[in-house]
Formats: structure tokens, sequence, C-alpha cells
DNA sequence: GGCTTGTTATACGGTGGCGTACAAGTTGAG
DNA sequence: CTCAACTTGTACGCCACCGTATAACAAGCC
């Protein structure tokens, strides 16, 4: 018996790299192979064409994503405030996921299928938002409101390009989540 | 004299529109040609390269943004409020400036030198913000942090797949918007 | 060591894109 | 109507990529 010297894991390890920072397009089975120092060779031994890579691709992001994330939540404990707050930094912190999460996005423009998924992702973090909202804050409509800001904030501040002249993106970035997420700010004439 | 029969302004226009629904990778010199009409044997006439082509369209694209809009701004008057929301109105809605804004936002993560023009334009927005906020609240921190939470509503809300079940996504962000934007918006306990 | 089994390298055909060269076509001026 | 000036079509070489076929190769088992 031969030995797995390339496994299927490492193409789909490869290719949520490239997909990372080089976006979908940057996925092609030759460089994929070049990165990992091997030729295309056993790449269709695993999959069928690009496609099927792309789609495992997108199998390991959901589940690290979603499961994954929720699994350290939970053993995490604390209120909903709490596990929000954990599923952000998990999500749009780190390395791993978060320039991931921006080419799905993009991504998911010009494809139904990824933007299928992207919702389904979407939804649930929505959902711990407006759990966390909902312990301080009781009108459904400005629940939905404050966790549609978290999560623009979230996102949004990965595209913005402007400068914040005398402060970091992340000061600026922590009292805008303040605003959002915390009962206490209710600022000037609160 | 023979005539001048696809314009470079048509040869950018094009551009856009496949930068606005393809992404910078969408933009080929032979596929703007077919959509044309005409092969690509015109097209080196008026550009050096591909490149020369994408530059010219980010010119166009930063014209637009910053300059046209700044003198719709102008000749409408308001305050500075009805001045951001209406830059706001005119870059986000409608169908022109939007798509290519959120290709331009992707492409930047890859360019450097599209980011530097990116900055420039998000820079200018910004200090419509700042001066919109500032009208009613005083503290310079909450004004930064204001200013970011309304941009990134503006931008996130573009890239966020999830739903909100019995409201329509435009309900929620008015909504939202206020809660940013309005001096009055202070909620539960204001 | 040889055999079996699975993995990888190599070579190929097909497609599609870029940029160039030049021929064909069109247009307006005289 | 003719000519010059410009625009466009066509054909080409080049390269990168996908997917296939097949041969070379490593690894464990007997």
């Amino acid at each position: 018996m031969g030995a797995l010297r390339t496994p299927r894991e490492a193409w789909i390890e490869e290719g949520l790299r490239a997909l990372a920072d080089g976006g979908v397009a940057a996925v092609r089975v030759e460089a994929l192979a070049k990165a990992l120092g091997v030729t295309k060779g056993g790449f269709y031994g695993y999959f069928a064409d690009r496609d099927a890579l792309l789609s495992a691709m997108l199998d390991v992001w959901e589940r690290e994503s979603v499961h994954d994330v929720l699994e350290k939540i939970e053993e995490q404990g604390g209120d909903a405030l709490d596990k929000a707050r954990l599923a952000g930094r998990l999500t749009f912190s780190g390395e791993r996921l978060r320039p991931i999460d921006l080419a799905v996005r993009d991504w998911a423009r010009r494809d139904d299928a990824v933007a299928e998924r992207l919702k389904r992702v979407d939804n649930g973090r929505m959902q711990l938002l407006r759990d966390a909202i909902g312990t301080f804050c009781t009108d459904p409509e400005e629940i939905e409101a404050r966790s549609l800001l978290a999560f623009c904030l979230a996102i949004g501040s990965q595209f913005l390009a402007a400068d914040h002249p005398g402060r970091t993106r992340l000061e600026v970035l922590t009292r805008a989540g303040d605003l959002v997420l915390d009962r206490r700010s209710r600022p000037t004439e609160g």
C-alpha cells in the first residue's frame, strides 16, 4: 500500500489559504500544487474537479465558523453578551477565519450557492447578537437595528480604508462597539 | 480623418460595468470588445495595456465619487446632516456607484495603488460624517465612533446575507441609521 | 527482494486571455 | 471621386490554466 503523502485535507487547507489572500480566482489547482511542493497529479484522485475542491473548502469553513465557534462559546459560558463578543472575536480577530470570511463574502455576490451558505452562517451570527442585545433592550425593532449595526461594524470596518487622525482603528472600533452593545453607553444627554 | 466609432470613454464605461458585476477579474479586453460589438482591434490605440484601462476606470470612479457628489451636495444646500445623508444616498443607492464601490473595495485588499485611492475617497466621506454628527454631538471620540458606525452600516449592509424575519432590510437599516445619526433616537432609558 | 496498491510526475489537448502586426474597411477633406 | 488618416477585423505567438492519460515511483506485505 502506498502512503498518503499529500492528503485531501492538505489541498483544502492550501485552497483556503489561497482563497484568503487572493480571492476565489486565486484558487488554482496548479498553483496549489506548487505551493504544496507537488504537481497536480494527485489532485484529481481526491476531487472530481476544481469545483469539488471549492465546495469542500466551503464545508470546512462553514463547520469552523458555526460548529466550532458555538462549541467554544458554550464551554466558556457567561451571559449572552459575553458569548456574542467572544463569537465576534473568534471570527474577526485572528488570521484564520477573518480573511476567509471576507473572501467568501465577496464570492457570495456572484455565486448563489455560496450566498445561500453565507446566509445560513450570518443568520446564526445575527441570532447571537439578538440574544445579547435582548439582555438590556426590549424594543424588538431596536434589537434588530442594534444587531445589524454590530454586525455591520464587524464586517464594514474590514473593508474601510479611512484613517482616524490621532486614534487607532481599534480604539474607535472599541468605542463604537460600546455604543451598540453596552446599555450604559447612552451618550450626550443620555 | 476617420471618425471615432468606439471612443475611449466607451471602453472605460464598459469596463466599469464589467467591474461592477464581476469584479476586477471580469474586466477582460476581449470580453469588453464583444460587449461593445467590436473586436479588441481598436483598444490598444487608446490604452497601452489592460492596466492602463483599469487606471482610467479608477480615475472616472474617483471623480464621480468625490467631485460629482460634492457638487450635487453643495447645490442642494441644507445642514451638514442633510449633506451626509444625500452623499450616502448618491453613493449607496442607485445602481451606478454602489456596485463599483463594492468591487473597488474588494480589489483594494489586493492592490496597494487601489487601496491608496480608496483611502482618499473614504477619508473624504468620513469627514462629511464627522461634520454631520458634530452638529449634535460634542465628544470627539463619540463623533469618531458614530462616524465609523454610520460608514460601516452603509458598507457592511451590502455584504451581509442575514434575514430580518418580519421586516425588510430597508426598515432595519433606516432604524439603525437613526440610532447613529439622529440626536433624538436615544432609546430605552434615554 | 518481488508484488501489490496507491501516489505522483510528465505529457498532452483544449480553452481563453494578452498584446502585436498588418490588412481591410470607413470616413471626411479636397 | 480620390486620397489620406484613422479605426477596426483578423491572424498570430505566447502563456496560464483545466482536466485526462499514462508511466514512473514509493511503501508496506509476504
